[in-house]
DNA sequence: CCCCAGGTCGTCA
DNA sequence: TGACGACATGGG
């Protein structure tokens, strides 16, 4: 892929295995939305971003040379071969399939306070419901940013949030999950819980460690694993994984995790994601 | 009033 | 370890 930077404006020339539908609308991130028609609008690093994809090319609006470099290229992964992926992927139909329909999924690097509580909410809950309470946390405690005509909320820094209470969360409608945003939210500031170290350690340790947080159960610890940590040995089981793989790999419930450390192994997390956008969207 | 939603916790065997 | 009900909230 080429890059062409222009003021305040990234263009990627023909993008391959990169696609905003799919990388934005396969479930792995809540502030990513359609906002018109091949257009997709979100924020991350405290900024409000568009993304614009025509035939042969992906238009970044409000972005500068430098944060593209030095965040955005990672937060996109851009720079990882997915044809290598998709070739050590290949042993079945299903997953196949599964690749040509999301073919154009990046695994979004996301900031991981964020990816922490997002994910949190996200238990036992629906989609609509999670970006809602997501946006609404931001809302309270994010700060006010206005782009082109609207306003946007960041996501707040752990330092901002470090001394609310669960009551303060009430707005949101999060339910019981509101102790373990304050338990998530405590092991974090106090340092507890930290990036850098997680960053270092191997997947079944950087898991047991997130697993010390209320709230953060097999599940959450897989998807925070996955989808911020980069730790692509995560496979993460909710319904929709466990239908996929019950109905289309034929596994008992209890198969799964064998099977894709098995048969996935390394590249666990790129598969799953793949299986859950195909078996989302009904096939 | 039922069931379900990108699950997890506490409890009991 | 493993099964099982409870847990907030809102929508179908």
């Amino acid at each position: 892929m080429k890059y062409i930077f222009l003021e305040n404006k990234v263009i990627i020339k023909n993008p391959e295995n990169f696609s905003l539908k799919d990388t934005f609308d396969c479930g792995q991130c809540f502030r990513f939305n359609k906002t018109a028609p091949g257009e997709y609008t979100g924020i991350a690093f405290k900024k409000p971003v568009t993304f614009k994809e025509t035939k042969d090319l992906i238009e970044i609006d409000n972005i500068t040379k430098e944060e593209f470099l030095n965040k955005w290229i990672y937060f996109l992964d851009l720079e990882r071969d997915y044809n290598k992926i998709k070739e050590k992927l290949i042993h079945d139909d299903i997953i196949k399939k599964a690749m040509e329909f999301g073919q154009g999924i990046r695994i979004l690097k996301q900031e991981f306070f964020e990816c922490v509580i997002s994910f949190i909410i996200s238990q036992q809950n629906n989609i609509p419901k999670i970006k809602k309470a997501v946006e609404g946390f931001c809302t309270l405690f994010g700060e006010k940013i206005e782009y082109n005509n609207k306003v946007y909320y960041t996501f707040p820094d752990v330092e901002k949030v470090k001394n609310i209470k669960k009551e303060d969360l009430a707005p949101l409608k999060i339910g019981y999950r509101d102790t373990y945003i304050i338990d998530a939210i405590n092991k974090i500031s106090t340092g507890e819980i930290s990036y850098d170290e997680l960053s270092k350690m191997a997947y079944s340790e950087a898991k047991a460690k997130l697993l010390t947080v209320k709230g953060i159960g097999n599940k959450v610890a897989d998807c925070i694993l996955l989808f911020s940590l980069l730790k692509f040995d995560a496979f993460p089981v909710d319904t929709w994984i466990k239908k996929a793989m019950t109905s289309l790999y034929n596994l008992k419930e209890k198969e799964i995790a064998d099977y894709s450390r098995i048969n996935f192994g390394e590249y666990s997390g790129f598969a799953q994601q793949y299986i859950f956008y195909y078996i989302r969207s009904g096939m």
